[in-house]
DNA sequence: ATAATATATGGGAACGTTCCCATGAATTGA
DNA sequence: TCAATTCATGGGAACGTTCCCATATATTAT
């Protein structure tokens, strides 16, 4: 491969000019920046990454930290946030923890030592050590944060769906179908159900219904690989919900694949949707569409979330760590067969 | 951040010898092995990623460049190669080219610029020129090559499932469940799925059924966001088969997704599955078990690719680049039901 | 005991850039 | 017209490693 000597030599320059020409060159006449550039193109010369990395410190690279590549949410998010970034000439080095604390660890290291220019972390573990530690990080690295609210911060950036208000709505929704027993089904030790969770118990406040804890299901949450492991949690939550000598005739649940799976236990014992129970997903995934009932969701809008994150990034990284911004995006509430 | 001259510093030795510690260090005494150790940890020291890359050329970085990541087979096969390669200190670069040439294109230019140390090339597009570009390419930076096989070339690497004989088979069992015309639905300029077809036209060769190409629909396949685009393909490409006088009864497709918007399509107009047409996916997505009636379709043994894609580019690294091997592993065929 | 080899370590060049400082030419202002 | 400024360029240090060669000591073979 040419290097930066070889252009010099070709254009009849010093390697100070082509560098220059490289990086955006001030001071460089339009004459010499042409011979520069032909050279540069005869000799399909391109500067050598680590040595730029090395010398100026920028990687051009940023992260994304995601705890589950089978939830296309977070496919969806991924591909928005490259599109602004691949924009601006940054790559985006996925970071897939498989919910996993320790590969959640590991992986910042990694970035660490790899000197990636920011990071967007979707919080997946609320313990409040964890917490600690990315907040902290986050005055060293750029970094935007997404599915959790540090309350009062505006030393971090934050990019993140209106949950409360948004299950809230639903809630109320679905008792004015008449719903009177609504259930919650949600998974263990994930920071972003939390506000889902508290959104639903202001609807029922709101409709003045009762809360019932024996009507909620806190699905034990292990990291694995498995793809269908959320569904059959849906599914055994259901179970045990409907073995309540007073089931529940409505459902809101965290994530629209707990939901799934909840449908296929009532289909599995004939119970009619949504004329015995009503189901609310919440995530708006592709299949919700295709299954039978189709599903009503609360929708993120997941492209404004990946751009609106990415975007805040860069600009932490151009002007420096202490620009911060908090982006609360509100979803939209689709209304489908299920309810 | 502490460098090599600090421990070497702290630990009273030279920086050579720091370095040979940290590259798996031959020659260094254990007693003086201990002491550099000690005085990294008490440092919190990590060698620079880049100085180490701008001196020893590896980059411990490995990519895949894939076409899509709403179908969900790649982000499996994306988290079956992060097993391996993270197992081995390798980070993965994920390469969403989105269908799109340019793109593919400019991922290629990227990652020969970050000094990738190899990539795993799930081929897209067929055109010869492209085909030609990867496979001069492949010479010269250790590649492993899925979706396509090169005939008859002992030079390149390839992972890839048996297409031919599995549609075959998959074929010629559709016959025996009575159907007399099947149909085959398919997407235009994708490798991939020229094997499926060939086995189809097989299949159909071994049941003595005549081959129809108005059977036969090519859905154009443009570059696009949506994730949704295949599935209308298959509502579309399924409309046009039905409104012919003698419309299909059976029907192979090249992905789960043309198979299930043709089947939203049939029951959109109330044609019976399997009863009036019998349908056969490809490739098992976690939907083809979800919706009703559940999909029968070919299984591609995806986490194994996965591995064995990795392996074989960590060997190709690591041994060489001359190191070739060529691996074609067996889909399962589920039947469920709509067939 | 002596030469030959293996082991353990240090010193300095090299990797390919960017950044800072020096220098000379061109431009500006009084 | 002459100093002050801006512009255009070159030279060399620096970034933090690895790699090669030199050297000193320890081990083995004869």
């Amino acid at each position: 491969m040419a290097d930066i000597w070889d252009v010099a030599k070709l254009a009849g320059v010093s390697k100070s000019t082509v560098s220059r020409v490289i990086t955006g060159g001030d001071h460089v006449k339009p004459e010499t920046k042409r011979l520069v550039e032909q050279a540069m193109s005869e000799l399909d010369y391109t500067p050598s990454y680590f040595a730029q990395a090395i010398r100026s410190g920028k990687t051009r690279t940023i992260a994304i930290v995601y705890p589950d590549s089978s939830n296309i949410f977070y496919n969806e998010l991924i591909a928005a946030v490259e599109d602004v970034a691949l924009e601006s000439g940054y790559m985006v080095l996925t970071c897939n923890t498989r919910r996993s604390k320790q590969r959640e660890r590991e992986f910042i290291g990694e970035l660490i030592r790899r000197n990636v220019d920011g990071v967007i972390f979707c919080t997946y573990f609320c313990d409040p050590e964890q917490l600690e530690y990315l907040l902290a990080l986050s005055a060293k690295l750029p970094m935007v944060f997404m599915d959790h609210l540090f309350d009062g911060r505006d030393d971090v950036s934050m990019v993140i769906s209106e949950d409360i208000q948004s299950n809230r709505h639903a809630t109320a929704y679905l008792a004015s179908r008449g719903c009177r027993r609504i259930g919650y089904l949600w998974l263990h030790d994930v920071t972003v159900t939390r506000y889902r969770f508290s959104g639903y118990r202001l609807g029922l406040e709101d409709c003045a219904l009762p809360y019932d804890d024996r009507l909620v299901h806190l699905a034990r949450n292990e990291a694995s690989t498995e793809s269908n492991t959320h569904i059959r949690l849906g599914y055994e939550g259901m179970k045990q919900l409907m073995s309540l000598d007073d089931p529940p005739d409505g459902l809101m649940t965290s994530t629209d694949i707990l939901a799934i799976g909840a449908i296929q236990y009532l289909q599995e014992i004939h119970v009619p949707i949504p004329g015995r129970v009503r189901i609310v997903g919440y995530d708006d995934i592709e299949m919700s569409r295709l299954i039978k009932p189709t599903l009503t969701t609360i929708s993120q809008p997941v492209h404004d979330l990946g751009h609106e994150a990415a975007r805040i990034l860069l600009r932490k990284i151009t002007k420096g760590n202490a620009y911060n911004r908090c982006k609360i995006l509100d979803p939209a509430f689709k209304i489908r067969e299920s309810t």
